[in-house]
RNA sequence: GGUCCCGUGGUGAAGUCUGGAGUUCACGCCGGCCUGUCAAGCCGGAGGUCGCGGGUUCAAGUCCCGUCGGGACCGCCA
């Protein structure tokens, strides 16, 4: 139907008889003997000198034949790929009218409603920034599934109807017609599949894979998201970094043209010490800075006996942030579990702060000397346990210095040396998994299983980009003792290990070799690399926060008589 | 489950704090004029349940309560 993409024809081509399809972008009629018609494809746009007389609307679908030539004198437009020519003499075919779109298809679509973009998203998907990202990701995926391969891992699919298991994130289930009662779930991930792929000597499984879970959305959370999946056999943690890095470095090469330095290497530890954040985003300073020494024999009550005393310096912020800002960043930091937050402004004048009063010179002539504050800046310290001192900090740290997720440099780094275990569950007593339950310990902490679990580490690691945690994985345990044990320090005994795990964990009595693997969100990688803040923007048909398609209105309500063929009826609302 | 912000012709905004006639601006749409424009220009026109429901008031887009939808965040996401 045509000879040429819109955005392709160039001076090349002048003198040449081209035809070309698209959608009407623009129209300038300048009466009833000439029109120009901008032509839009997914390649671009191209003007058509057009007869003033041929009716031709917004969106209408054509196809156009004509003659390219150089554009007069004076009249290119360099605002346009194609501006320096014009498809003259044209004839014109209306493949399709239209109506008149019920938002610009152009950049000012950027400014519309949401819900109003995704109940028409074919028409915003037009857009030269839909169609980049839409491509972006292509591209992102073919470098990720390139790599893979040139690695030697081996594609394999896996599942979409999986059995329900307790872990993890809440499931979307699926009845089983034929067994009325029974659910299959579809996958949060394809985690037990994969690690049982190497018990069947697949040795290096990748799969770009959809991930589905039932928890609540966010900018960077959808129910249904694509993972890069990967898991290997007889390898420690450097090898699946390795394999996972240079997958990653070599799509966003393919996608901005330019390779990222090697992927630097932080402890959790370190991370939270330095950042306040096990994703930290290593784009801007204002790192955490220890102050707690500072304070052994303070008299300052709300210091005293402090686990952690940490503080964050916001450089010229003194004269910017007033009370009811400063007001609000207490209330933050208390909402995110601190007992308070410390002020101090220093200003020519001297130190600005409520506490200023119940500190001694030496302690704060300290703070400022750790913190290098110099007049002009605003100091923030929170004094509680380590962990929450961190947490604390971190969060502020971003909310008040983090830069735009499309101001570069893209800094990745590895996050490594997770802790087995994070936090105590409620009722039981006993630690919660950080990663999962098979996670490996790290081997010097593994003679802390049973007298101090929280120190141990594991071999588990997060990749991190700007702040974006991109994904997560592990190096697994193939020992049933070492399973015991971490199993015991979970609470779990062999009769429940058995009951809750035992599909998954018989075949390793079969020989399950030494293994471990990583996950990468895609959407989370290509957001990035587009330069969104929002992973919506990078999916074709995504969901908004309820969970709503605006398209199609799913989720719909099911005729009684379906739900009666599933074996399925719906409770009243209580 | 919770906190905060938003909802005004097809689109984007102003108007809401401090109640007084659906008022205004830009884009789009329809009609007319126009032979070198380019997010064309000029002239004219149409287009509204101010998300929905209730309340206060002589009077509600504006104040109050509820509800629905959208967004950001907390919880949640082993």
């Amino acid at each position: 139907m045509r000879t040429h993409l819109c955005g392709h024809v160039g001076s090349d081509d002048i003198g040449a008889t081209v035809t070309v399809c698209g959608w009407v972008a623009r129209r300038r009629e300048h009466g009833e003997h000439l029109a120009f018609v901008d032509l839009r494809d997914n390649s671009g746009v191209v003007q058509c000198v057009v007869d003033g007389d041929v009716d031709v609307r917004s969106e209408y679908v054509l196809q156009i034949t004509g003659t390219v030539r150089q554009r007069p004198e004076g009249t290119t437009n360099e605002n346009l790929a194609t501006g320096a020519v014009e498809i003259g003499d044209c004839s014109v075919t209306v493949l399709r009218r239209a109506d008149p779109p019920p938002f610009p298809v152009d950049a000012r679509a950027d400014e519309v409603d949401e819900t109003i973009r995704l109940r028409h998203r074919y028409i915003d998907l037009r857009r030269e920034r839909m169609q980049r990202n839409l491509r972006l990701r292509a591209a992102v995926n073919a470098a990720l599934r390139s790599s893979m391969v040139s690695q030697g891992f081996v594609e394999v699919e896996t599942p979409m109807l999986v059995p329900s298991t307790p872990e993890g994130a809440r499931e979307f289930l699926v009845p089983a017609r034929r067994e009325p009662g029974s659910f299959y779930a579809l996958p949060q991930s394809p985690q037990l599949f994969k690690q049982l792929l190497m018990v069947g000597g697949v040795d290096r499984y990748f799969q770009i894979a959809r991930c589905l879970r039932d928890e609540d959305l966010r900018a960077d959370r959808q129910y249904e998201f694509m993972q890069l999946d990967l898991e290997m056999s007889f390898v420690n943690q450097d090898d699946v970094l390795e394999a996972v890095g240079s997958a990653v470095l070599d799509a966003a090469e393919a996608a901005n043209g330019e390779r990222p330095p090697e992927i630097e290497r932080i402890t959790w530890r370190e991370a939270m010490d330095r950042y306040g954040s096990d994703k930290p985003d290593l784009r801007f300073g204002m790192e955490l800075v220890e102050l707690t020494d500072l304070f052994a024999a303070t008299g300052f009550g709300a210091f005293a006996g402090a686990e952690a005393i940490k503080g964050i310096s916001v450089a010229g912020a003194a004269a910017d942030i007033g009370r009811n800002q400063l007001d609000r960043l207490t209330d933050r930091a208390k909402q995110l579990g601190a007992k308070g937050l410390v002020w101090m402004k220093f200003t020519d004048d001297g130190i600005e702060s409520p506490v200023a009063k119940f500190l001694s010179e030496d302690e704060l002539s300290g703070i400022r000397g750790r913190l290098d504050a110099r007049s002009g800046d605003l100091c923030l310290l929170v004094a509680d346990e380590w962990m929450t001192t961190c947490e604390v900090l971190g969060t502020l740290r971003t909310d008040l210095g983090r830069p735009p997720v499309h101001q570069g440099p893209y800094r990745y780094v590895w996050v490594v040396e997770f802790p087995l275990f994070v936090g105590v569950d409620g009722q039981s007593g006993r630690p919660k998994p950080g990663h999962h339950p098979f996670t490996m310990p790290h081997p010097d902490d593994v003679d802390l299983i049973e007298t101090d679990p929280l120190n141990v580490r594991s071999i588990a690691y997060d990749l991190v980009l700007n702040g974006w945690e991109l994904g997560s994985g592990s190096i697994r345990i193939h020992e049933p003792e070492l399973q015991r044990r971490v199993f015991a320090a979970l609470g779990i005994d062999d009769t429940e290990a058995a009951r809750r795990f035992g599909f998954f964990l018989k075949p390793f009595d079969y020989g399950a070799p030494p293994h471990g693997g990583f996950a990468v969100g895609l959407d989370r990688l290509v957001a990035i690399l587009a330069g969104e803040d929002n992973i919506r923007e990078v999916i074709a048909y995504p969901k908004t926060q309820s969970g709503a398609d605006p398209m199609t209105d799913a989720p719909l309500a099911i005729a009684p008589d379906v739900l009666e063929d599933l074996g399925l009826r719906v409770a009243p609302p209580s």
